[in-house]
DNA sequence: TATTATTAGTGAACGGTGTTTACTTTCTGA
DNA sequence: TCAGAAAGTAAACACCGTTCACTAATAATA
């Protein structure tokens, strides 16, 4: 069986790879994709900046990988509490609000995952690929949690689990979105009473899923 | 009464300005900030870039013209929506999917509107003058609809208006954001049936609305 | 082991950005 | 008419991502 073979020159390598993503993580968090520059960023790390471009073809590229990263780790989170065998409704808030949490966490990582997203588009159909990303795969998690609460009644029957899904998406995406660029939102005192975030999180939470509910007067 | 005095040079000079923004209008609606550069801005109006800045002090200042001028249409509409005497529920539902279509209209105006936020922010426990914004005022126009519904009798009595606006308002800007940023997404086949742009928007509209009633058996 | 081929790393440059400064031209108000 | 303000500009500054020709070090081969 073929052992994926490291040579001690490739382990070398991946190791300075490592290093240039680990501080280009460190940068990032604290500043965002605006405030990481290839210069900046060589200096950091003791290397001109033409030698980054031995390891990665570019800026994007480079931090195509802090966020793909990044959302393996949101993904990792919502499965784990998806998996749980705790009541419906309490699991299905938890994935919505683990959700946010996560995003919350790293403000600028969540808000760049969908700010470069462009990619030319014009009227594609169909994304390709997308059930393979990891965002997709978010996507299949919380669809299958829809489908779980129209088929034991949970839901309303008439919802279409891969419409709703893409309706709560959006919401938890919408509150994700709001704290990464007003950090302060759930506290912002609009009109009077504010709440703490995680509070805020599971209000919300709560929110979105009660939209799905069947009434039971 | 004093009439705003307008001397011919004054005159001159505010259309001049406009100028400046119509252009910076036309190519900021077609390929965001990022592609609106001063330079190629100059060059549009045939002044040199110095001259831009006897106009606009920063580059800032100038899009978040843009920006504001934007958000005053979203007002608007929404305004009127909320003014009419349909009944309460298609008015609500109304008021948030106008929202979410103005902002689809306007991607690169809406994501901007909310991504240059930042201004140091810190642990800004009151954000000063949002009230006054249009952003706050929009807030407002919600938090009021949204009390209207718990007074009569429409929205759970425990509700309280100003979290509950936020929350609104997080799920409405999440569609418009993700709109904003993966133009299609109302179309994506993910885990099939997809749906034309302003079904969804009324459907997704629905879904927040729900989260709010009374259950009625 | 000696030699070749591959890889790691660099300095300098290209074309781009927002912005400032010193300067000239134009216009306006007294 | 003439001083002073405003409009407009060319050139430079300090950044940015990226590329290219080049050298130094390492790995593979004869």
């Amino acid at each position: 069986m073929t052992v994926a073979t490291s040579s001690p020159a490739e382990r070398r390598r991946n190791k300075i790879r490592a290093r240039i993503l680990s501080a280009a993580e460190t940068v990032f968090a604290r500043e965002g994709a605006e405030g990481l520059s290839i210069r900046r960023l060589a200096e950091n790390i003791d290397y001109s900046p033409a030698a980054i471009y031995k390891y990665f073809n570019s800026k994007d590229e480079l931090v195509d990988e802090l966020k793909e990263t990044f959302f393996e780790l949101i993904l990792e989170n919502v499965h784990r509490i998806a998996d749980t065998s705790t009541p419906f409704y309490d699991r299905a808030r938890d994935c919505v609000a683990t959700y946010i949490r996560v995003a919350a966490e790293k403000p600028h990582h969540y808000a760049a995952a969908f700010a470069g997203e462009s990619t030319s588009s014009g009227p594609v159909d169909n994304e390709p690929g997308f059930d393979q990303s990891k965002k997709g795969q978010a996507f299949n998690v919380l669809r299958n949690m829809i489908s779980e609460g129209v088929e034991n009644g949970a839901f309303r029957a008439e919802i279409d689990p891969s419409l709703a899904a893409k309706s709560v998406w959006a919401s938890m995406h919408g509150l994700a979105m709001m704290i990464a660029h007003i950090p302060s939102y759930p506290a912002l005192k609009l009109g009077q009473p504010s709440m703490a975030r995680e509070d805020f999180f599971e209000f919300h939470a709560d929110q979105v899923i009660r939209g799905l509910e069947a009434h039971h007067g």
